[in-house]
DNA sequence: ACCATAGATTCGTGCGCCTGCATATACTGT
DNA sequence: ACAGTATATGCAGGCGCACGAATCTATGGT
């Protein structure tokens, strides 16, 4: 019944951990918030060069930019009108690079690999 | 215009990448399918024995199981009138581990850590 | 064959989120 | 001060999903 790492920590954070990571989870299961953050990987862009790289309307972009920054994975800078957004959590972003990577290697050898040990498998239900 | 890896690699793949890392972020979004995992992360388990580590009702576990089940997280055994359910995907095992291990991290040292370095603030709005 | 138990499925409800449209704010140049 | 561009915000529609309650299916024991 418990299985806490340490005897020190009640069970209870672990359901705080468990909120905040699915949380963490739920704020990347957007693609166009996964391209923001690929976009941003290497080097800050405003809301223009987004829009220029992802294809959605600029309130769209706006809010899910608002998402990001707020959850403190994007930090913010303002140039004149525009405004530059930049990764604030490298953390995130290895883990972005990591899964997308892996996730590209599995649809790239499409239905060559075992299905065992897919990471998700292409068709989804 | 043009930012995917590879020349060989049209920027249409980049999407369905995204879509179906999205799509596996989307469904460890939820605190209790991250219990379940974390549950049979080291040993497999029967619905019953679930039910008991994660404060859920049986129709519900079954659905977030049978969630898991689809998406090939999870892979079930049969014996007699139970079934046993365990991980089928060492790499979301690895995910999620990592993920849990940084965000119980962050929020163990709640605010003794530098903010820009948070992977989640604790007060997310 | 019957009953009990384990687990899955169905249905309905409510809430949150993504999206599009319209509008508002902020800064620059003249 | 005004016009124009860049970005943010408010609002309403719609879809998906998590949850609860009831029901169905399957297996084992007697």
């Amino acid at each position: 019944m418990n299985q806490s790492s340490s005897e020190l920590e009640p069970e209870l954070d672990q359901d705080r951990v468990f909120e905040s990571a699915a949380e963490l989870f739920s704020i990347l299961s957007t693609p166009v918030r996964l391209k923001i953050i690929s976009a941003v990987c290497q080097e800050e862009k405003n809301v223009s060069e987004l829009l220029e790289l992802i294809d959605t309307t600029q309130p769209n972009m706006s809010q899910h930019l608002g998402t990001l920054y707020r959850s403190g994975i994007l930090a913010k800078r303002r140039e004149g009108t525009q405004i530059y957004y930049r990764l604030q959590s490298e953390r995130v972003a290895t883990l972005c690079r990591a899964v997308c990577t892996q996730v590209a290697i599995e649809l790239d050898s499409a239905g060559e690999v075992d299905q065992s040990e897919r990471l998700l498998p292409s068709t989804h239900r």
